[in-house]
DNA sequence: GAAAGTATGTTGAATTTTCAACAAAATGGA
DNA sequence: TCCATTTTGTTGAAAATTCAACATACTTTC
């Protein structure tokens, strides 16, 4: 678990937590490490999800695809990044997502029972945990608004150009990476794939922006 | 305050609290009830949100305009129900979205901070409520991801549809009220109201439904 | 109970999206 | 380097949505 400490202490999950205090809590908590390929699906939509996920390297995406085949994507989880929180927490016995990887990746997995059931150790960080994972579920909350005002956009160009300027607000910078693929972000911002592809040219012709594969710039 | 304790007894906030402790717990948590117009904006979007909001009687919407005066909803909630957690735990500068009174109501008001930080009486149920307060910010998560698996459908055909079958199963019935008016419900699903009543009477001719006002029936 | 106001339904034209098929460019191995 | 594969861009036709305008039904208020 050592060469986990460095990501697992940005995780905000451990804020507040002592580094020298990590891995006994670690192995109170049961936490485990997993390793996945890229495209494994780690959790699948319908089941029960039990565990937290926190995402040590490479990173999976939270995704659902349905009867047609069309997938949906809500969020991609980069290191130091938690996901599942809510399912867990909740109790959900169907899991309304997936979780899959995205690119080759280690997770660590911790059974929520073990956060927010204070352990026969009785050890006095669980308080510190619960409230983290409040703090977290909150802003994770955000985060699903932030993606709910994209896709509210009628047009491709609307819930693009909404994207984009997020993406760049959060970058400081009208220059950035975004994390997906073209067919990636048509299926993060629910269109059709050619058609956003064509709406991109469209830009670039105007003026509005350049891009080449994932780095845009805003003009 | 007498009046309110048999709704927030029903309140996820309050859960596990015994009826004889609400009323002390309520004072020193600086509870305030205010009563609203309907289509009063209660907070508005953009703005800081620092109190937790319980409705007690009436609705509110949780909602956003966009600047080409489209109004997207997000959810309604009824008395009993929270609104405005995720923000104001996560300590947000500005809403992503507003909360509009649906009818004339009561809401109840509790400063964040109050809930989140032990006070000076060092009363013993803030855990409690830090755990209630989680425990709902995981359902609320839950709930928008219904509304994202609606909204990610491609025709209003499929929104409505899998919309109506998750109140039909809400409800455990096939005949049950949905909570929204034709223009809210075209703005909940994301699509145009004009063709979401023809696409209403084309279900009703089909013989896949029958519909009247915010009755439906599934056949 | 009539009038005014609000909500719902209907229609057709303009716009936009989706879909399928293919071309071009980039990537990753052998 | 070359080949196979994947990703991205392009196009046109079909389908769906939006928009505006109006008809009808229902509510509310005086």
């Amino acid at each position: 678990m050592e060469k986990y400490i460095e990501i697992l202490e940005k995780c905000p999950l451990f804020e507040g937590v002592k580094r020298e205090d990590l891995l006994r809590m670690l192995s109170c908590l049961g936490a485990r490490v997993a390793s996945f390929d890229k495209r494994y699906t780690i959790f699948a939509e319908g089941r029960p999800l039990r565990a937290i996920g926190i995402v040590l390297s490479g990173s999976v995406q939270v995704e659902r695809v349905d009867i047609y085949g069309n997938r949906s994507i809500l969020t991609k989880v980069h290191p130091t990044e938690l996901f599942g929180e809510a399912f867990a927490c909740a109790g959900v016995e169907a899991m309304p997502v997936s979780i899959v990887a995205s690119e080759p990746c280690e997770i660590m997995l911790i059974n929520c029972d073990h956060i927010l059931h204070t352990c026969s150790n009785n050890c006095g960080f669980h308080q510190q945990l619960i409230y983290n994972l409040m703090k977290d579920l909150a802003r994770k909350t955000l985060q699903i608004h932030q993606k709910l005002e994209v896709t509210s956009k009628k047009t491709t160009r609307d819930k693009l150009m909404e994207y984009l300027m997020i993406m760049a607000k959060k970058n400081g910078s009208n220059s950035f990476d975004i994390p997906y693929d073209r067919q990636e972000l048509a299926d993060y911002l629910e269109v059709d794939r050619s058609g956003l592809s064509a709406e991109i040219s469209k830009l670039r012709q105007e003026g509005v922006l350049e891009s080449r594969k994932k780095r845009f710039v805003l003009l």
